[in-house]
DNA sequence: ACAATAGTATTTATAATACAAATAAAGTTG
DNA sequence: CAACTTTATTTGTATTATAAATACTATTGT
């Protein structure tokens, strides 16, 4: 049991939700009973039943006497909390979860450069512009390539205005890190992506809604494209 | 404490989580002290416990030692709760909260649209025929008009057969009780309605992406325009 | 006066134990 | 063999005790 957490139940909610999103518990799958639990991590029960209520509020299992703990189906996960997303991240990618990421940040993000341009207040602008000023630094290797481009992300989600959007914010976060997973460029960020994140930037400054979306589509629809001639490659290769 | 829930933590859990949500115990608040809610639930610690620890993993309460229960910020809540969004509807949702669950599902649902036509199995035409059956039905006042529409909504959801859009349903479904509750219409649904489904559901089956986006898309904007006009008045009225 | 330090009190964290309630599975009966 | 009863297992709840964390208070030295 390593990890920097708060407390002995927050652990023992690490290690079953990192085994359950790996698929070491699978859907169906009984967990060890709660006495099983507490000599297996060596803890009493109060902590494990804690644990165990917080992954059945995460929607990962169900808790009943005499059934004992299960995997409920994966519908009912929660997949939008953070934890969740973090044990994805710890699983191992494939290139179809990738591909399901892209598709939602699709919908999401030319959506919410348009609610930015229409709603974006003058803190919000600044924001966006601090993380354009780390990408350009990035380009030069002065900064971080991915922090800034997550921030970049961030920020324009944070500029909807729209807390459903800006809880997708973890969601997006844990897609451009598989995203970065994949591509595995250790490269600073090319001139010309710089210019298409400048150019939504522009957009949501100017108030145009419709050009923010679209500078933003283009982008998306590009990167998803890519992933779905690399699985269709895959895919001959397979048959 | 009335409700029909499994035990007593679940109930301690969905008091608590209403009157967040509701705004009983605002942003920063502290809610009592173990010791407290014990006595307030008249329960044992155990299960005062467990219910602070759903609630924390659900994302709106942190729990430390000597500093209390506190009310996180709602960046932080987890909005795609199944209970977090039914803690929300019971709340009174206004104009605004209205506006913004139109403006994720016009993100969401003309792109779910979008994928179902590429990656619907039959199955799921099946499920989507069934809602549109129900619908046709409600016309004529022999189903129910907003059970039918729900089902068509979360039927073309999960032909999406992306797990992110799919564990939308829940939110999809919430955002269409909001809108039923203001709309309050307990007349069966137009004609016109219907048929605008009916185009989605052909383009899906017909494998055209793009019409179905298209169709979906218009919709929602629709809808979406009418309650940016009805905000526009109200604000104007308040000036 | 005040900054650094040490002490105190409060609140959550964990453990251990006991019993209650739910329920799946086995056994019994008509 | 179907309906019912019993039993065993597992989670649910309560209680008590102690540990750990930390906000607050008091002290101390300059």
């Amino acid at each position: 049991m390593e990890s920097s957490h708060r407390n002995l139940a927050h652990q023992v909610v690490h290690e079953l939700g990192k085994k359950i999103l790996q698929g070491t518990y699978k859907v169906g799958d009984s967990l060890p009973s709660e006495a099983d639990l507490c000599t297996e991590f060596n803890i009493s029960r109060t902590a494990t039943r804690e644990a165990v209520k917080m992954l059945s509020a995460k929607g990962l299992i169900s808790s009943r006497p005499r059934q004992g703990i299960k995997v409920v189906e994966s519908k009912h996960w929660n997949l939008f909390d953070v934890d969740v997303l973090n044990w994805i991240l710890i699983g191992k990618p494939d290139l179809y979860l990738l591909r399901h990421f892209l598709q939602l940040r699709l919908a999401i993000e030319p959506e919410a450069a348009f609610l930015a341009a229409q709603y974006k207040q003058d803190s919000d602008l600044v924001a966006i512009e601090n993380a354009l000023v780390r990408m350009k630094d990035a380009t030069n290797g002065q900064d971080d390539t991915h922090e800034a481009d997550i921030e970049f992300h961030q920020s324009i989600l944070s500029a909807s205005n729209n807390p459903f959007f800006i809880q997708l914010t973890n969601f997006i976060t844990t897609a451009l890190k598989v995203n970065i997973r994949f591509t595995n460029r250790m490269i600073p960020v090319t001139l010309a992506e710089y210019q298409a994140h400048v150019d939504i930037f522009e957009h949501i400054k100017n108030s145009e809604p419709q050009a923010a979306f679209d500078s933003a589509m283009v982008t998306q629809k590009a990167t998803l494209e890519i992933v779905n001639k690399q699985i269709e490659a895959l895919e001959n290769k397979k048959v």
